[in-house]
DNA sequence: CCTAACTTACTAACCAGTTGGTTAAAACAA
DNA sequence: TTGTTTTAACCAACTGGTTAGTAAGTTAGG
């Protein structure tokens, strides 16, 4: 099939992906340069071009495959929880574990969200609704163990997900915020999730019997 | 002084101003055409450049007459109520009505984020301080009251205001999103703010009876 | 000698920023 | 009043650097 390989197999289309992903995150679609893009990947331009194409599908490429990697490890570790709150706290981890495992989709999918998802390719809002999916169902089983009271599961997925996003996204402006402010801004991609759980899982628990404090 | 007057006092800056803000807005500042902001003002490039300056002066421009006008409705807005917990639900509703009064800062703000605040000017972090001290009072008044339990304000404030910001700028992704996944979309600002205000009030309220979780 | 993998060198378009002007209101001079 | 100068406001056309994409040829494994 193949009279030349390179060190490994398709390690060109990796790279190449690799490091679109990198540079697509830090300065977006229209910011990243394919010739900075090729250097980065150790090639030549036209090899970019001969290996993946041209910049929306090398774009759209890097989409799919980021956020494959996050859906499967999305799902792989909500698997082993057994309760809808740890389930639900097993999304947060795992959208903050991005932070690190995949550093460059959360800014790919912040662009998107500002841009109105307009360059979006279909193939990704199906794999985006797999994950909405996900919690649409543990939301949907703490309201049936009474655990969770009932809302809006759109809003509450989208408002989850975008919480930690932003939270995770935002470290570099919150260093400088908290420059200003005088407040501390050292937080652990683990704290970050934790916050978020605590607030969101507090949120949609049930009224407790004891002591009604209507509000 | 001015021999010859526009239709009417600095029209011509304010035109560009709002014709900058919608195309950064949708594009980035990458993805901006001077030319089209230039033409979509119903002027000439040059004079763009002479009115305003080069084209970071006028993403700054922007950036900071934007800010300006948000914050001057937040604390507007949040000195009207006369609870922690009105206070809080008033920031989300100004952020909310963001959405209409204000559409461009939002997707210009979730790109900041997205790459890290590198074209951040000083000036534009100083109002972002001013917005996170007055959440910050808030809380702190919220849980003096004891009526929020102690959280990290920072985090806190990010998690409002993201969640907030990634809600109404996610309307045309959820639309789409919706589409897949069979549920309802259509939702008015007011909708997302109280939503999100349900969510973290409730988040936010003291343990009736201290069940503590983790951290 | 065929073909995948790779390269060099190009081009056509694009785009931020500039130049070198025109116009007309207004301030000034006689 | 009337001619002269100044200046804010405006523009068409250009410049020069950049960048997506291509063409045409090279190398080496099978």
């Amino acid at each position: 099939m193949s009279p030349r390989k390179s060190i490994d197999e398709s390690d060109a289309r990796d790279r190449i992906l690799a490091a679109a992903a990198e540079v697509f995150a830090s300065v977006g679609f229209t910011g990243a340069r394919v010739d900075d893009i090729a250097e980065r990947a150790g090639i030549n331009k036209a090899m970019l071009y001969y290996h993946v194409g041209d910049k929306e599908r090398l774009y759209a490429a890097v989409l799919i495959k980021t956020v494959e990697r996050g859906l499967a490890t999305l799902t792989e570790s909500t698997a082993k929880a057994q309760t809808p709150s740890a389930k639900l706290q097993c999304v947060l981890d795992a959208f903050a574990d991005l932070g690190t495992s995949n550093p460059h989709l959360i800014p790919i999918m912040l662009r998107e969200v500002a841009s109105g998802g307009a360059t979006l390719p279909d193939e990704m809002l199906v794999r985006m609704a797999g994950v909405f999916r996900l919690v649409q169902q543990v939301l949907g089983e703490g309201v049936e163990e009474g655990v969770f009271r009932p809302t809006d599961p759109l809003l509450t997925h989208v408002s989850l997900v975008g919480s930690i996003m932003f939270l995770v996204a935002s470290q570099p402006i919150r260093a400088r915020l908290g420059k200003i402010a005088g407040v501390n801004t050292q937080h652990s991609l683990r704290e970050l999730a934790d916050h978020t759980g605590n607030l969101f899982l507090k949120g949609l628990e049930v009224e407790p019997q004891p002591k009604r404090r209507k509000k």
